[in-house]
DNA sequence: ATAATACTTGACAAAAACAGTAGGGTTTTA
DNA sequence: TAAAACCCTACTGTTTTTGTCAAGTATTAT
């Protein structure tokens, strides 16, 4: 259950390679293609829906590119899934925009709403800069002993 | 994003009517499609599962209808999603069977991984008791100043 | 017995969401 | 002015979701 579509996974990743060229190199979506598998055309919406976000801006012509908009550490996993996804809701009734009638004497709301919170802060503490870093810790999800517990990443080589 | 299927969440609706009359009265399909507004037939499907997982038993014929397997706090919201929706697998490569080539280089894999983890975590401290007494904290996920915020539901009046 | 109640099962279908392709642009640089 | 690189919209095949339908089987009350 609660399976991320692959915009969001793809999305993720290539903003994990443009910020491997910050704050130097732009990087094109052809390296990204071949980085990360996924295929230019597929790309080329996921960046744009960044792009139109703020999150990244786009260098047009030879050498050009894709470059991040601010520090990588400013950018959070879930401001990526939210431009790509849509914001976390576990049900239709707490959609932004969609009422449900039934919501005052429902017995379930307040634990999806609940749920779904924990999710936006676990990501909200993730940014890019920790993704690169290889460690990573949920400041607004975990107990006080996990928080002290770092998960390290292989390192990836330069190439 | 991260939509929770209507099965799930009908799923746990259906188990709350049940835990209701427990252990005293056999609760019928007609009374949960009734309480809840779900068609009798959607819940038939949603309710054969959650018996051959052993979470509820029925009886049958007249004066039968479904009853809890063991105790509601012993039931958590965690075990109900887990038979509707399958695990939390937030991509295809972190599947029970899915194995993906790219696990051991891939960036995010580990990402996914802590947050389905935490997602399982939240769900399984909260039980059908949980559920009806209309306080749940999440033990395995908030940190401690909100563990000890507990969120009060609307009393439902028993029919 | 038998009628009424209630669960059981499998097939099926409409609708929505997803995953990705295709093909035509425009802008910038060398 | 050609090549590199981004920009944009539409479309399509597939899968998942969300149910319905129809024909059972088991149990109880009378
Ligand atoms: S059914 Fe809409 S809030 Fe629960
Ligand atoms: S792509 Fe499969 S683990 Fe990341």
């Amino acid at each position: 259950m609660l399976r991320l579509s692959t915009k969001g996974q793809y999305g993720v990743r290539a903003m994990y390679e443009i910020a491997r060229g910050y704050p130097e190199t732009p990087v094109t979506i052809k390296e990204i293609s071949e980085r990360q598998d996924v295929s230019v055309a597929y790309l080329e919406q996921i960046l744009n829906k960044l792009r139109k976000a703020g999150l990244i801006k786009s260098i047009r012509g030879p050498g050009g590119g894709y470059v991040l908009n601010r520090s990588a550490d400013k950018i959070s996993i879930a401001s990526i899934l939210n431009e790509l996804e849509g914001p976390v809701a576990l049900t239709s009734c707490l959609d932004p925009e969609g009422g449900c009638v039934r919501i005052d004497s429902c017995v379930t709301h307040l634990l999806w709403k609940a749920l779904g919170e924990q999710v936006e802060a676990f990501l909200k503490t993730i940014t890019l800069k920790n993704l690169m870093a290889g460690d990573f810790y949920a400041l607004g999800g975990m107990a006080k002993k996990e928080m002290r517990r770092s998960i390290r990443l292989k390192p990836q080589s330069q190439p």
